[in-house]
DNA sequence: GTAGGGTTAG
C-alpha cells in the first residue's frame, strides 16, 4: 500500500517535472519564432502549449493567430479543457468571447462546450444567444448540439424552452438515448419528477429496441422515484436494472439504496447494500441518512463504527446527514454533538454541514454554539470572494435565522439589512419575516412583508413566507392585512403547498375573530391533516362555541388520524371555556384510556383552569394533589386564576407561595393577588403586596388595547391621551357610561386595581384601554359593522360588564379577543356566558 | 449521471 502511494507520488513528481522542462523549451522557441519572422504566434506554438498543460499561454499565443479551419481545433481544445477539466467556466466563456471577436465561426465541437458552460453558470441569456448563433449561422443540426441546446435550457431553468427543442428534436427523428436522458433531467433537477417518470416511460414503450435504457437513464428515474417516495415504480426500475444487467453498476445500486430509503424501506435498502461487491462513500452515506431521516440513530452510529472498523473515511456528507437529522428531529444537542466528534475527526465542514449545525442551534436556541458557528463560518464561507453565491447566502440565511430563534433579533436584523436588496432570496426575507413573527415584533414582521412585496422587480413570496405573514396578522389580529394575503393566495397559485397555507389562513381568521370564515377554509380544503382540524376545534374553543368544537371532536374521530395530546388540550380548552365541565372531565379521564394519550402537566393545567371556572376549587386543588407529576408554575396560575374569579384568598395565597416556590414569580402573580385581596376588601394586604412589588422592583405589565381601525389600527394603554382624537373618546365614555348607568350598570370598583399603579381607585375605571379602544372603535366604524378589539391581558371584569351593557345601545357586534379568549358582545348578551 | 443543507401551521 504504502510503496505504491509513494511511487504516484514519485510518478506525479517527475510528470510535474517533465511538463515544467517543456514548457520552458517551448517559451524559449516562441522567443526564437518572433525573433525569425516577426510575427507572434503560429499554431505550432500554440500547440506546444497545449502539450505542456499550459492553457493560459496557449491561450495568449492563439490570439495572434490569424482564421483557418484547421486552427479551430485549438479553440475547442482550451474551451474544453476549461469546461471540463479546470471547470473554469467563466475563462471558457471568455476564450469563446475572443474567439468570436477575432473572427472565428464556432463548429459542431465547439457548441456543445459553450453550451454546457451557459448551463452550468447558468446564465440563460448567453445560451440563448449561442442557440440564437446556431440558427442564424446556418449550422447544420445534429443530435449532439441539440442534446446540448436541451441540457442547457434546462440548467438555465427554462423547462418550457428544453421541451420544446426535444420536441422539435422528436419531429424529425433525432433522438437516441442521451436526449431522452437530457429531458429527464431536465424535468429531474425542475422538481417536476411525476413528468421525468413520464418520460422514461415513454422512452421505453417508444423506443423499441434500439433504445435501451443505460446507467444513466435508471439513476436519474431512480432520483425521480426516491423524491416522490415511489417505492411502486422504483421497484419497476429496480427489476428492470436486473434485467439489463445494469444491478452491478455501482451508481444504479446507489441509486436504489437512496430511492429505499427515502421511502423508508431500510430493510430493502439494506439487502441492496448487503449485495453490492461495489460500495463507495456514496453508498453508506445514502444508508446513513436512510437512518439518520428516520430518527434511527443507533442504526447510523452503528454504520459509522463499521466504516471505521473497515477504513472507509466518513466524508463530510456523511457527518452532515446525522447532524442535519437531528436538527431536523429538533434534537440540536445531539446535532451539536457529532458536529463536535466530526471536528475532532478532522473532517472538514462544508456548507451543508454549517447549515445544518446552524439550525440545530436555532432548534435549541443555543446562542453561544451558533455565535461560534459564526465564527467558524467566516473562516471557512464568509471570506470567499463570491459573495453573492448561493452556498454563501444560505450560510448567512441560516445564521439569521439562528439569531432570530435565539431571540437576538438585533444581531439578525443587522445581518439581514447589510445585504443588499439584489442578494436577498425569498428565504432570506422569509427567515427574517418568520422571526419577528414569532417573536412578538409582528408589526415588523408585516412591514417586512410589505417592503418585499413592494420591490416590483423583486422576490415572490413562496408558502413559507405567506405563512409567517398570516401568523403575524394572526398575532396581532390583523384581519383585513389577512385577507389580503388570502386574496394573494387565490390569485396566485399556491397548490402544491396549499395544505400549509390554508392551516395558516384558518388560524388567522380564528385569532382575528372571523371563525366563521376560518369554516369556509376548512370546508373547501382539498387536502386537510390533524392540524388543519385541530385548527378549527380551536376556533370554536375561543369563540364559545364548545358543541361545535365536539362536532369538530367528533369528526376527527370519524378519520384515520392519530389523535395526539395537542388535540386533546384543545378538547378539554373548549370545554373549560363553554362551561361544559363534566363533559371535559369525562374526556379528560378517559383519554389515555380510549385514545392513548397520557395526560400531561398542561392537560392538568388545563382541567384545573376548567374547575376553577366552574367555582369547583377544592376539586381543582385535589386534581393538583394527586398529579403524577410535580405542578409546574402554569397549574398553580391556573389555580390562582380561578381563585381571583371566585374571590377565595387562602387558596389564591397557597397557590401564589406555590409560584414564588417555583421561582416564577411575575407581573401576573402579584396582580392577581393583589386583586383577590381587593375583592375580598382587604386593602391593606394590597398596599402590602404593591409595595413588595415596588421593593422588589417588578413592575406591571401595562394593560394594552388595540382596534383595527379604518386605517390601519390603533393602540391604547391604560389613561391613554396621547390619540389625536383623544377628547371626542374620553366625551363618548362619559356620555356612554352615564346612560348605561341607568340602565343598571353599576362599576365594580374591585378591578379598578386590575391595571392601574396608580392608588386612586374609582374614576380610573373607565379609563382603562379596552374601553378607550371601544371607544373609538364607536367614532370611526360605520354602523352595523362589528369592531374588533385585542387586549394583550386578560380582559378585566368591569370592562366586560360595561361593555355588555353598552352592546344594548349601539348598532356594532363588539368582538373582543383577551389572552385567553373570545367574546362577542351583542344586544346585552355575550358568548362567554360568564365563563371567562 | 448517484449521497447531504436554510424558511411555515394546531
Amino acid at each position: 500500500m504504502s510503496s505504491m502511494v509513494l511511487y504516484s507520488r514519485q510518478a506525479k513528481k517527475m510528470i510535474s517535472v517533465y511538463k515544467k522542462k517543456m514548457l520552458l523549451k517551448t517559451k524559449v522557441k516562441h522567443q526564437q519564432y518572433i525573433m525569425r519572422t516577426g510575427n507572434l504566434s503560429d499554431a505550432k506554438i500554440v500547440s506546444s502549449y497545449l502539450l505542456s498543460d499550459c492553457p493560459s499561454q496557449a491561450f495568449s499565443a492563439l490570439v495572434y493567430v490569424s482564421p483557418s479551419s484547421t486552427e479551430l481545433f485549438y479553440w475547442n481544445s482550451l474551451i474544453k479543457h476549461y469546461v471540463v477539466v479546470s471547470k473554469n467556466i467563466k475563462k471558457a466563456i471568455s476564450i469563446f468571447i475572443t474567439m468570436r471577436k477575432l473572427g472565428w465561426l464556432p463548429d459542431g465541437y465547439t457548441y456543445p462546450y459553450v453550451l454546457k458552460a451557459s448551463g452550468e453558470l447558468p446564465c440563460f441569456f448567453l445560451g440563448a444567444s449561442v442557440h440564437g448563433l446556431l440558427v442564424v449561422s446556418g449550422f447544420e443540426w445534429n443530435v449532439f448540439v441539440c442534446n446540448a441546446v436541451v441540457a442547457m435550457y434546462g440548467r438555465c431553468g427554462s423547462v418550457d424552452l428544453a421541451r420544446q427543442m426535444f420536441d422539435e428534436m422528436t419531429g424529425v427523428g433525432m433522438l437516441d438515448v442521451i436526449s431522452w436522458n437530457s429531458i429527464c433531467v431536465v424535468y429531474v433537477h425542475s422538481g417536476d419528477f411525476e413528468r421525468a417518470l413520464e418520460m422514461f416511460g415513454l422512452m421505453v414503450r417508444r423506443g423499441g429496441l434500439c433504445l435501451r435504457p443505460d446507467v444513466i437513464s435508471l439513476v436519474n428515474v431512480l432520483a425521480a422515484c426516491a423524491s416522490l417516495r415511489n417505492w411502486r415504480i422504483g421497484k419497476e426500475i429496480h427489476c428492470c436494472s436486473i434485467r439489463r444487467g445494469l444491478i452491478e453498476d455501482v451508481f444504479v445500486g446507489n441509486g436504489l439504496v437512496d430511492m429505499y430509503a427515502k421511502c423508508g424501506l431500510m430493510d430493502k435498502a439494506e439487502v441492496i447494500f448487503d449485495r453490492m461487491e461495489v460500495k463507495d462513500v456514496v453508498s453508506w452515506n445514502a444508508m446513513v441518512t436512510g437512518y439518520s431521516q428516520i430518527g434511527q440513530f443507533d442504526d447510523a452510529l452503528e454504520l459509522l463504527k463499521r466504516m471505521r472498523v473497515e477504513e472507509i473515511e466518513l466524508n463530510v456528507v456523511g457527518w452532515s446527514a446525522v447532524i442535519a437529522g437531528y436538527a431536523q428531529r429538533g434534537m440540536g444537542c445531539q446535532a451539536l454533538d457529532i458536529f463536535r466528534e466530526m471536528m475532532h475527526s478532522g473532517a472538514e465542514p462544508n456548507v451543508v454541514t454549517l447549515v445544518s449545525v446552524l439550525s440545530g442551534c436555532a432548534v435549541v436556541a443555543a446562542l453561544r454554539q451558533g455565535k461560534e458557528t459564526h465564527c467558524y463560518s467566516i473562516k471557512r464561507i464568509l471570506n470567499v470572494d463570491e459573495y453573492d453565491s448561493g452556498e454563501y447566502m444560505m450560510v448567512v440565511n441560516g445564521l439569521i435565522d439562528m439569531y432570530a430563534k435565539c431571540k437576538d433579533l438585533d444581531t439578525a436584523q443587522r445581518m439581514f439589512e447589510s445585504i443588499e436588496w439584489s442578494s436577498r432570496s425569498v428565504v432570506t426575507w422569509t427567515v427574517m419575516i418568520g422571526g419577528y413573527a414569532q417573536h412578538g415584533d409582528s408589526n415588523s414582521a408585516l412591514e417586512l412583508f410589505s417592503d418585499m412585496m413592494q420591490n416590483k422587480k423583486g422576490v415572490i413570496p413562496n408558502s413559507f413566507t405567506i405563512s409567517c405573514a398570516l401568523v403575524a396578522c394572526a398575532r396581532l389580529g390583523a384581519l383585513r392585512f389577512g385577507r389580503q394575503i388570502h386574496a394573494y393566495v387565490l390569485r396566485n397559485r399556491y397548490e402544491s403547498a396549499m395544505l400549509f397555507v390554508a392551516n395558516c389562513l384558518i388560524d388567522m381568521y380564528v385569532k382575528s375573530g372571523d371563525i366563521d370564515t376560518a369554516r369556509v377554509v376548512f370546508d373547501s380544503m382539498k387536502e386537510r391533516n390533524i392540524v388543519s382540524w385541530t385548527s378549527v376545534m380551536t376556533g370554536y374553543g375561543m369563540h364559545g362555541r364548545g358543541e361545535e368544537a365536539l362536532q369538530i371532536f367528533e369528526g376527527i374521530r370519524r378519520t384515520s388520524y392519530v389523535i395526539d395530546g395537542v388535540t386533546f388540550l384543545v378538547v378539554l380548552y373548549a370545554c373549560s371555556h363553554s362551561g361544559m365541565v363534566d363533559l371535559g372531565i369525562s374526556y379528560f379521564n378517559n383519554m389515555s384510556k380510549d385514545f392513548g394519550v397520557l395526560p400531561e402537566v398542561e392537560h392538568y393545567a388545563c382541567m384545573v383552569d376548567l374547575l376553577g371556572r366552574a367555582g369547583r376549587l377544592s376539586d381543582a386543588m385535589k386534581l393538583v394533589e394527586d398529579m403524577p407529576m410535580d405542578p409546574t408554575p402554569i397549574v398553580w396560575v391556573a389555580l390562582l386564576g380561578a381563585c381571583r374569579l371566585h374571590s377565595n384568598v387562602d387558596l389564591g395565597e397557597y397557590a401564589a407561595a406555590k409560584l414564588s416556590e417555583l421561582d416564577s414569580e411575575n407581573d401576573g402573580t402579584y396582580t392577581l393577588l393583589s386583586n383577590i385581596y381587593a375583592s375580598a376588601g382587604r386593602w391593606k394586604d394590597v398596599a402590602r403586596i404593591r409595595s413588595l412589588m415596588k421593593n422588589i422592583g417588578i413592575r406591571k405589565r401595562p394593560g394594552c388595547s388595540w382596534v383595527q381601525g379604518k386605517k390601519g389600527t390603533a393602540m391604547f394603554y391604560v389613561g391613554d391621551r396621547s390619540h389625536p382624537i383623544s377628547n371626542d373618546i374620553y366625551n363618548l365614555l362619559t356620555d356612554l357610561i352615564d346612560k348605561i348607568k341607568v340602565l343598571g350598570y353599576v362599576p365594580e370598583t374591585s378591578y379598578a386595581l386590575h391595571d392601574v399603579d396608580d392608588e386612586e381607585k374609582g374614576d380610573l375605571l373607565f379609563e382603562h384601554s379596552e374601553k378607550l379602544a371601544l371607544a373609538y372603535g364607536l367614532l370611526t366604524t360605520a354602523p352595523g359593522v362589528p369592531i374588533r378589539i385585542i387586549k394583550n391581558l386578560r380582559v378585566c371584569g368591569d370592562c366586560h360588564t360595561a361593555m355588555t351593557y353598552i352592546s344594548k345601545i349601539v348598532p356594532h357586534e363588539i368582538i373582543l379577543r383577551d389572552s385567553s379568549r373570545f367574546h362577542h358582545i351583542k344586544n346585552g348578551s355575550c358568548t362567554c356566558k360568564g365563563y371567562w
